[in-house]
DNA sequence: TAAACTAGTTTATATTATAAACCAAATATA
DNA sequence: TATATTTGGTTTATAATATAAACTAGTTTA
């Protein structure tokens, strides 16, 4: 009936950052930070999350002499966003 | 940018419940056993989640001679799956 | 050179989700 | 008529999560 739901996309603040890497296709710490309106410490710790299971590239490098991060969602991500759309989409439209 | 998902509703069991009461607005423990495949000790801890947050109805009564538990979901409840799927449509349709 | 700021990471804690273990009563079986 | 099994759950234990607070390392400004 109900599909699973991916634990590493059934999260708030890793969804934001997918859904908003899913639509740029590149985006740096800050700009996560501004549109997630998360702490900087959850941040971090959701993109090595992403990071590890692949979701996302991260590269790090410095801009004006400070560190800079951007990601990008991989191929990998967008599967698995897009599978998670379709299965969370099964749990919302009750055939009422 | 990202609406706060209720933590009650962002969770794939109690979505699951919850789904299935907003289509079938009564529904006993073995069905949602049946439907969602999930234990009967999950089921009875976030069934009574659900209720103490006034989002179900539980009646309990005897059948047969063996307990019977039926759920019922509320307007209170109706109201706030609804806002639940507005809130996460908002991380799926991302505007690429 | 001290204070404040940037750009993060690490750590600690509280909350969750979940399954395993348990329970009481009813029914089936030997 | 014991006792084993099944029904319909609840309680408890544990592992995983999400999150913010505290911290680090370096830069810029006064």
């Amino acid at each position: 009936m109900f599909k699973d739901l991916d634990p590493l996309l059934h999260s708030q603040l890793r969804l934001s950052i997918m859904s908003l890497l899913v639509s740029v296709e590149s985006a740096d710490f800050n700009y996560l930070l501004d549109e997630t309106g998360a702490t900087k410490g959850n941040i971090s710790v959701q993109i090595n999350k992403l990071k590890d299971a692949k979701y996302i590239e991260v590269k790090k490098t410095f801009k004006n002499n400070y560190p800079h991060t951007v990601c990008k969602v991989t191929k990998t991500g967008i599967n698995a966003f897009e599978r998670y759309v379709e299965a969370i989409s099964g749990y919302l439209n009750n055939k009422k």
